[in-house]
This record gives C-alpha cells, sequence and structure tokens, in this order.
DNA sequence: AGCCAATGTTAACAACGTCAACATCACGGA
DNA sequence: TCCGTGATGTTGACGTTGTTAACATTGGCT
C-alpha cells in the first residue's frame, strides 16, 4: 500500500495524496448546491485544482462517482441506525429513535440521500451498493425481530413489518428533501414522532 | 383557438397539428425507455419527425418540458385518487382503495411519476406544478377529513395525519419503483394493503 | 388578396463526458 | 544507490447535448 504525503501542503505537487476521498467530498458539496444534474466532472476537478480527467483514475466514469456516493451514504446511514438501536436500550422506543435517526441522516445529508435514492445509478447493478444498501436494511429487519422475540410487536412476517416501516420513513425523508413539507411549515422531527406513534398502536400485540 | 388538421396525416406537413401534446407523450416514452438522465431533446424531436428545435416553441427549456410532465402527472394522479375514494362510497376500505389507487398509479406509470419526485424539477417554481401538486394532496386531506367527521378516525390534526398517510403509500410507490422491493420478490399490492391494515389500526378512534 | 402571428428549420456555439497519448511521480529490487 | 515500472495526473481531441439567433413556412383574419 502506498502512503504518499498525507499531510503535505504544498501547492504544484503532481500527485495529490487522496485524491479519491477528496473528488467524493467536492462531489458531494458540488450536488448539496446546484443538485445532481448540476454535477459536472470538470468542476469537481477545477475546485481541487486537479485536471478534468484526473477523476478517471480512481472511478470509472461518472456514474461510477455517483454510485460511490450512494455506496458511502448507506454504510453511514447504516452506522446512524444501528448507534441509535444500541443507544436507547435496543427496545421500548428504541424503534422510534431508529426513525428518527433515519429522517434526520437524510435531512442532514440530502445529497447522499437524493443519489441513494434519486434513480440516477441503477439500483442492482453495482454489487458494493447493493450489499451496503442491503446492510442498512437489514438494521432496520434485526431491531423489529428482536421487539419481535420480546413479545411487544405482532407476529407478522418481519420482512413485510420492516418494509411497511421502511417505506414510511423513507416518504418522510423524501417529502421533507424535496421540500413537500417546508411549504406547509411542517416540523419533520415532530411528524415522525406521529408516525411513530401511529406505527407503535398499529404493529404492537 | 385555433383548430389546425387534427385528422390529417399528410407526411411532409409543415405544421404538425399538436405538437405540444406529441412532445410531452414521447418524453415519457424515452423516460421510461432509458430513464430521465436519457432523455435528450434531439431524440424526442427526431422521433416525431420534427426539428430538434420545434420543441422551443411550447416549451421554454427542457426543465419546462419535464416540469410539464409532472403537472399532467398529478392531474392524473388526482383523478384517480377521487375516482378510487368515490367508487367506495367514501367510507370504511375506500381510504385504502385510495392507497392503492396512489401505488397503482405509481406503478403504471414511473416516468411520471419519478419526474414528479425525483428532485429534477425544483419543487416550488413552476407555478401550475405546485397547485396540481396541492390538488392531489388536498384529495386526500379531504377524505380523511370525512372520515373523521364521521367518526371512524382519531381526531388528531387531520394534516399531520395525511402527511403520515401520504408518507407511507409514497415510500412504497419510490421503492417499488425504484426496483429495492422487486429484488426480495415482494408483492407490492399486498405490501399496501398490508400497510392499509395497520395505518387503519394505528389511526382508529 | 394579403398581412401577421404562430409555428418549424437551419447554423452555430459553448459546455459536457470520455478516450488516447503523453508526463511525472513513488517505491522496491538490483 | 540507481533505475524501471506501475500508479497517478495532464493535454488534446471528438462526438453529443442544450440553447440561441436568423430565417422559412403556414394558416386564419380583415
Amino acid at each position: 500500500m502506498h502512503r504518499y504525503h498525507l499531510f503535505m501542503a504544498k501547492k504544484h505537487a503532481y500527485h495529490h495524496g487522496d485524491l479519491r476521498r477528496a473528488l467524493l467530498q467536492e462531489a458531494v458539496r458540488i450536488i448539496q448546491k446546484k443538485g445532481v444534474d448540476g454535477l459536472t466532472l470538470r468542476v469537481v476537478g477545477a475546485r481541487l485544482g486537479v485536471s478534468r480527467t484526473a477523476l478517471y483514475r480512481h472511478f470509472a466514469d461518472k456514474s461510477a462517482l455517483l454510485a460511490a456516493v450512494a455506496t458511502e451514504g448507506f454504510r453511514m446511514l447504516r452506522v446512524k441506525l444501528i448507534e441509535a438501536w444500541n443507544k436507547h436500550g435496543q427496545s421500548g422506543s428504541a424503534l422510534g429513535e431508529m426513525g428518527l435517526a433515519y429522517v434526520r441522516f437524510a435531512v442532514a445529508h440530502p445529497s447522499h440521500y437524493r443519489v441513494m435514492f434519486g434513480g440516477h445509478v441503477e439500483a442492482n447493478t453495482d454489487p458494493e451498493r447493493a450489499r451496503e444498501g442491503a446492510g442498512a436494511f437489514q438494521a432496520l429487519v434485526d431491531a423489529l425481530l428482536a421487539q419481535q422475540t420480546q413479545g411487544s410487536v405482532r407476529a407478522e412476517n418481519p420482512l413485510r413489518l420492516a418494509q411497511f416501516v421502511w417505506a414510511t420513513v423513507h416518504g418522510i425523508a423524501m417529502l421533507a428533501i424535496d421540500g413537500l413539507l417546508e411549504r406547509q411549515q411542517t416540523d419533520v422531527e415532530a411528524l415522525v414522532r406521529f408516525a411513530n406513534e401511529r406505527i407503535r398502536a398499529g404493529i404492537s400485540v
């Protein structure tokens, strides 16, 4: 493994150091400003003081860059979900806290979230992306399974139960990001809490 | 109002007849095949045997074309929702049928739906689009209000209640369109029915 | 009949993604 | 120590895209 000069600040260094990470970061930043369609490989390079095609040494093409953003997003999301689940005792209100963490992630990282679910990258082509996506979903399934074993949730098909909960938080996240709730001056967190309550009432034993 | 030669089939007619509608229709067809990002104004023109820039006599630019697709989609959706609501007696299981109609619309017209919610067109810029979107949502609010008046649904803030239900069907629709449920071989209609049941249990008096 | 606004066409341009050929660097084996 | 070799970055070029300006054609109204 190469190590390069990670702490080098020389301006005219031919090699960048950790360009791959910098490219990802810059891409996300641009998407935040200009939207996914406004992302331009040439601008990404220019903003990093690097050539327009330097990117091709780290990603096959533009869609591969987007796929990497999506993969990174799913990984971050899974971490946040499991963290929320563990931090709240893995029971009782922990499931609701997971839902809250889900929507919070989407609102805090709308660029990642839009690339993850915006349909810009074919859902099942990139295997790593698919694996990370499935991993994030699995965190939710595991939580529901635990609640069922503990006896506080109906003994339904857990996959179906998870899909129902997932769809709800995903829907809230999407509407929030697209600004369709903001128009009605909705407090997103309050909406999630309300949904949690009603879902709990709907799926409890 | 001009009438033109609507039933004219002449090959080399300089004027098309109803180009605006044809452009919309062809755009949707292409999105279905190639995705939103694969939509090309030149191809739209070519497929209609018309110049690449003929479109500019009917739409300001590409995003205006997409906005028109979204507007058309919201109009169709609202019609479907109200139809389902009325056809099932405006009570009892009618709310669930609305949810089913919602997801069915999204699955039947994925191109429209993706443009409506894919973030390609700024949500609140096009006023007509915003009006149609609000109209579709209003159909759901009205249904819930009727259920509340009738006493079969909790006397919560109806707006919040509607947002909750909307988010759920929107989430299912999105996941279905993106192929994220198909991977788990899920029957989408069955999932909607399950969600209806659980929501009903969660929001009933 | 003839004008005029609506509609469609052609030519051109800058910006974009991508490829091929070339330049520069880092590092391990001789 | 030195050198070559693979990894990394650059330059030039090409075809495609959205968009504009200038021009052409048409149909309906007076």
